[in-house]
DNA sequence: ATGACCGCGATGCGCGGA
């Protein structure tokens, strides 16, 4: 079974690619961000005439999560339990769609968390609470159900290590290398979730469009898929793909891959 | 070649992205 998650960057503009990567990859369940349009505007009918199954939410051009599914959807929550407002408005940065999978229910959240602008910026310190609350919102999932399969994927818009960007000069004093972002990131691998692509799969998740950081190499590391106990031992490969940069009309991240048991 | 930002909504520019 394979579950994947990709930053999108506007699904309108996107689909083709999409279809194209649902069809090679044989990506069971498939979580996208930044999908940059509200619910009636989302592409739905390409996917589902494709034989997948979808949850979409947006509330406008910002933003907007999804995830594409091969298995039927039991259960959608938008947003999770606690997930902290910017401005008075709960952004559409998290859904949590719970499958049908073959191993039995599998609960994927897709997350987009923010991405924080400048260290003094009202949005960073959004970004910290926005990551503390949803160690809250896990650490819960878990006592209820230890055993359940939930995966935690998404553009965490956090480069956890030094080798997570290609210059960490360049990045003194800029978002995403913080402590305190490392630290909140690192805290949901404190209440029972593993990262897991990181053993399985060395590579740059996101390049930026502008100055050739895509030909010269010059990406960040910020895509993780956080998996629960029960999940996180079946996991037995991880896959970036690349590839799916390359070419006229990419988003400028790519898609990250987990196969499981 | 993988190549010198992109997408959105609103209008001809500003915001957000990281």
């Amino acid at each position: 079974m394979r579950i994947a998650t990709w930053n999108i960057n506007s699904i309108r503009t996107r689909v083709d690619r999409v279809l194209a990567f649902l069809e090679r990859s044989e990506v069971d369940v498939l979580a996208l961000q930044e999908t940059k349009c509200r619910d009636d505007q989302f592409p739905t009918a390409p996917f589902e005439e494709a034989g997948y199954h979808l949850a979409v939410h947006g509330l406008n051009q910002w933003n907007g999560v999804a995830v594409i599914s091969k298995y039927p959807i039991l259960e959608v929550q938008i947003g999770f339990p606690g997930q902290p407002e910017f401005r008075e408005v709960v952004e559409a940065r998290a859904l949590g769609v719970t499958v049908d999978s073959p191993a039995g229910p599998l609960t994927v959240w897709s997350l987009y968390i923010p991405n924080g602008r400048e260290l003094d910026d009202p949005h960073y310190t959004y970004k910290l609470d926005w990551l503390a609350q949803l160690k809250s919102a896990a650490t819960g999932w878990l006592t209820t159900d230890p055993n359940a399969l939930i995966a935690l994927v998404g553009d965490w818009n956090v480069a956890p290590e030094d080798v997570d960007v290609w210059d960490m000069g360049f990045f003194e004093g800029k978002t995403h290398v913080s402590p305190p972002e490392r630290a909140a990131f690192a805290a949901i691998g404190e209440v029972g979730f593993t990262e897991v692509t990181r053993p399985l799969v060395t590579n740059y998740t996101y390049w930026d469009y502008q100055r050739l950081r895509f030909p010269k190499n010059e990406g960040m590391r910020i895509d993780f898929v956080y998996a629960s106990p029960a999940l996180a031992k079946r996991v037995s490969a991880a896959e970036i793909d690349r590839n799916e940069r390359k070419g006229k009309g990419a988003s400028d991240h790519v898609p990250v891959i987990v196969d499981w048991d």
